[in-house]
DNA sequence: ATAATTTCAGACCATTTGGTCTGAAATAGA
DNA sequence: TCTATTTCAGACCAAATGGTCTGAAATTAT
């Protein structure tokens, strides 16, 4: 059985040939090492296409990061291309979790304060992540717009309607509630994005905690007084 | 003479050879055309790179998209970095020209709203340049740096000292003019590098005269409201 | 032990691609 | 017209790189 097989083996596939079948444990501990590798070679492939992109990335770089064969990568993926389409599938769900705590019952204030400090920690935690989605977005998304389009619409529509609900109570300044949730995205995300950028102007990386602190409370007080009702 | 050679020619230079000294008008025709191949070439190489990157980028295409053979185009550029490198200074100074507008004569809620306009205006008609902005900058400026850094800095640092003093004025609501900067930056900047999860979201794009409006008194609202003193 | 299967290494291949070489057309001065 | 110079095209090259092939080591079940 090779691992590049997807889908798990459902537990009885009727037309066998009597042969062995390995115990639990030693499926179990083969799964661990072999996911254990895979995400290994998915760390060194994060950090390498957020580098260099999909085209300056050479799997050479990626393997001997990783600290595996070439071929040995390709045992476990079958082209740079799926490699690197697993890489964007892991940090979309990432990327999409913080927006899904939205909901009505919170205090707008406070949900969008959260969402700030969410993001914000996201891009001081996983910015080659963040880098990486920014990279392929902005390249029209090729590899990932058909599994980045619905969810994300269907998830910003639903968040969409909370913020609208929020303004319809008087709970927040009447906004475009499409252009908050950009301009929340926008202003977290440059931090990762634009790191050496904000490096060369402020001298200090989200990585500094006072920095950290003072981003955050400029952000809020930017964003907060911006959407709080007058 | 080759086009290669950079530096306009001293008018007198010494010891030259007695030979063949080019009509001005013959000079001038040579360089408009010179000139006008330069930039096509440069157009393609713009569009090209900003879609797949650098190293996405083949020279072949360029060539391809400039309607110039290949050798024709080392023959204006000794190498694609030389190319790249001439794309990113044209594209650097476009960048840096609306935040020189910024004085401590002006209003700074009409300054503020002239710059996001601004701003806006170069996300909607200069996409290609933006994200091959965002995408240098992201990748660490590697050809950039050196270029980018002094300039960037000692513009933003003048540009930070006419806030604080807006602030300090009472003029301004006080925030950190670092964070101000950058959130004008990243939001306005958000509707060119992410246009494909706008459209994806919002089913629009900034070419759409409504959706231009829409976004600018959207970013109005919101930043203008974040920093009206209160 | 041993047979089956999974995991992996090294040599190798085919294509892409940045870049060069040679020389020919086009242009311009005399 | 004749000569010098610039501009450009086509064939060609060398390196990089994604990917394969063969077979050997590890691992596992009996």
């Amino acid at each position: 059985m090779s691992v590049i097989r997807k889908g798990k083996e459902t537990a009885s596939e009727g037309k066998r040939k009597p042969q062995r079948v390995p115990s639990a444990a030693a499926l179990n501990r083969r799964m661990r090492n072999s996911e254990k590798k895979r995400a290994t070679i998915l760390d060194a492939a994060l950090s390498t296409f957020s580098k260099y992109g999909l085209h300056g990335a050479s799997i050479d770089q990626i393997a001997l990061q990783a600290d595996v064969s070439k071929t040995n990568l390709f045992y476990y993926f079958s082209s740079k291309e799926e490699l690197y389409v697993s890489v964007l599938r892991e940090l979309l769900d990432l990327w999409l979790k913080p927006l899904r705590a939205f909901t009505v019952e919170q205090d707008p204030i406070e949900a969008i304060r959260d969402y700030v400090r969410v993001k914000l920690e996201f891009s001081r935690d996983h910015p080659a992540e963040s880098r990486l989605f920014c990279m392929e977005v902005m390249q029209g998304a090729p590899l990932m717009l058909t599994e980045l389009q619905q969810p994300l619409h269907d998830l910003v529509e639903n968040k969409i309607e909370v913020i609208q609900t929020w303004i319809d109570q008087g709970k927040l300044a009447p906004v475009e509630p499409y252009h908050l949730v950009f301009s929340l995205w926008a202003t977290t995300q440059h931090y990762a994005d634009f790191r050496v950028q904000v490096e060369a102007v402020a001298g200090k990386t989200l990585e500094d905690p006072g920095f950290f602190q003072e981003t955050l409370s400029s952000l809020e007080t930017i964003i907060l007084n911006g959407v709080r009702p007058r």
